[in-house]
DNA sequence: TCAATGATTTTG
DNA sequence: AAAATCATTGAT
């Protein structure tokens, strides 16, 4: 059918037009934290594709992070955190609740960014129950995926404020207290 | 405030 | 092989 071509290639090109690239996730965890507030996480569907404004995230920032899966190491499920940035960590905490992260920064060098807010959406756990995520998509591209990427968008007089993160309280002083959760007013 | 719920990790 | 942990959520 003519019409549905016409249509898909349309889609395809706008996707590789606005997509945030690799070399944006290669950087330090907590200078795409605060930048990558109000971009666009999209996803395509069947025949739709759908964006949602990114508006709370967490950073977690390497083996020293006592918040940080990847503290006590490189082992089967933290992998995906040593690959270089552009990649999604997906896991299952609780039993029940699928979250979703990407890596970031160099080869070896294990950050994520834990997505805990879209606009619309709260919680960590409803943002991926929304979208249909869960460990399907440990390891994705997203810097080449055709199903999940990252636009970027500029927001007008765009205000981030820190917080600390969410149900870290085993981490120690330091940093159960350090403000890496970004969210945007 | 606490139960649900199961993969991952440690041996608490 | 068994026990503990856990980037949450929703109901009581």
């Amino acid at each position: 059918m003519k019409t549905g071509k016409i249509k898909k290639i349309r889609l395809n090109t706008k996707s590789k037009k606005n997509r945030v690239p690799r070399e944006f996730f290669i950087r330090d965890v907590l200078d795409v934290a605060p930048e990558i507030l109000g971009y666009k996480l999209v996803q395509k569907n069947q025949n739709s594709i759908t964006a949602y404004s990114i508006s709370e995230v967490e950073a977690y920032r390497g083996e020293e992070d006592l918040a940080c899966h990847a503290r006590r190491g490189k082992t089967p499920r933290t992998r995906v955190m040593y690959e270089t940035g552009g990649v999604l960590y997906v896991y299952l905490i609780y039993g029940m609740h699928w979250m979703l992260n990407i890596v970031t920064g160099e080869k070896n060098n294990p950050q994520a960014l834990l997505i805990r807010g879209l606009k619309g959406v709260s919680g960590p756990g409803r943002l991926t129950n929304a979208l249909d995520i869960d460990g399907a998509f440990n390891g994705l591209d997203i810097t080449s995926s055709e199903k999940i990427w990252v636009e970027k968008n500029y927001i007008e007089n765009k205000r981030v404020t820190t917080y600390p993160r969410i149900g870290v309280d085993y981490a120690g002083e330091y940093y159960s207290n350090i403000p890496w959760r970004f969210v945007l007013e």
